[in-house]
DNA sequence: GTTGAAAAGTGCTGCGA
DNA sequence: TCGCAGCACTTTTCAAC
């Protein structure tokens, strides 16, 4: 056996325009997307299988309006560390906090970047000095308050 | 009628608890959140029709690996606007660029900041002088680049 | 690898409590 | 307002092309 099962490892456009579909609405029946791509359900099951498989496809997410939920606030944080070597420590730290809802390790000034999600200004008052500036190894952050959320999509594959 | 239909305006725990479990996995079907609550399948469908209707859901995602997708690079960029006025045609004009998955108006320091997915550092350069620099308005950008995602989740209700 | 249909499971809509 | 039961639909599987 000279080569792999080099079938599974590549993604064709086939794969691609299903994914495009499901990227956008998760729920959206099988059967509507082989109508969409003229070919059987069977065979969009079988294409998502192995993208499975291969690990591309992580979960799906239900989309909530933070704003409606109560969530007014989305901010970023550009975190200044003690030395580069507690980005370790600092993680598993941020990552207590519920609020902080992506975390970067970063070039550029910044030694790590946080995006985080607060109910209001006070909330995010006691986020920022209470739960963040605990964070052993933190020396300062920035903080860039976010008042329209412009653009929000996923990338578009192909 | 003094009251108006507050039934519909609230969210309670039980509403909150049914989000979370959609929120990890949008298609986890409805009959066995139900086993967990310990309530009927019936409720979670009436629970969630009342939360699309308050317009808290906006939709699902199929969350895909970028890395495993050829996407290797996810940058964030602050964005020095000539002017501040210059946003809206700013906005109009960085949506089309694909490889800008998020954009936000913040304050700080930047006028704007967004997120973008490229697949490699040719992919990303090309993107920053040929595709953003073009962008009118635009006066500078500061450009962070992400080696690491440590945390990347939704916010947690409650 | 793809197709098309049959089998199993899920989501939706009444009625009853 | 909630829970149960029947119907429609989707997912999944499998034999055949």
């Amino acid at each position: 056996m000279l080569k792999k099962e080099t079938q599974n490892l590549e993604i064709d456009n086939l794969d691609i325009q299903i994914l495009t579909h499901l990227m956008q609405d998760a729920t959206k029946p099988y059967t509507e997307i082989a109508k969409d791509l003229i070919i059987s359900g069977g065979t969009v099951h079988v294409r998502m299988k192995k993208l499975s498989d291969m690990g591309i496809i992580k979960g799906s997410h239900l989309i909530i309006d933070p704003k409606k939920a109560g969530y007014d606030i989305t901010a970023f944080l550009g975190i200044y560390l003690e030395k580069g070597s507690l980005y370790k420590d600092a993680v598993e730290h941020l990552s207590k906090i519920k609020e902080v809802v992506e975390l970067h390790y970063t070039t550029g000034s910044y030694s790590m970047f946080a995006k985080i999600t607060c109910r209001d200004t006070n909330h995010l008052r006691h986020v920022l000095n209470e739960e963040i500036q605990a964070v052993k190894g933190i020396q300062r952050t920035e903080t860039l308050i976010s008042l329209e959320e412009s653009i929000k999509r996923q990338i578009e594959l192909g």
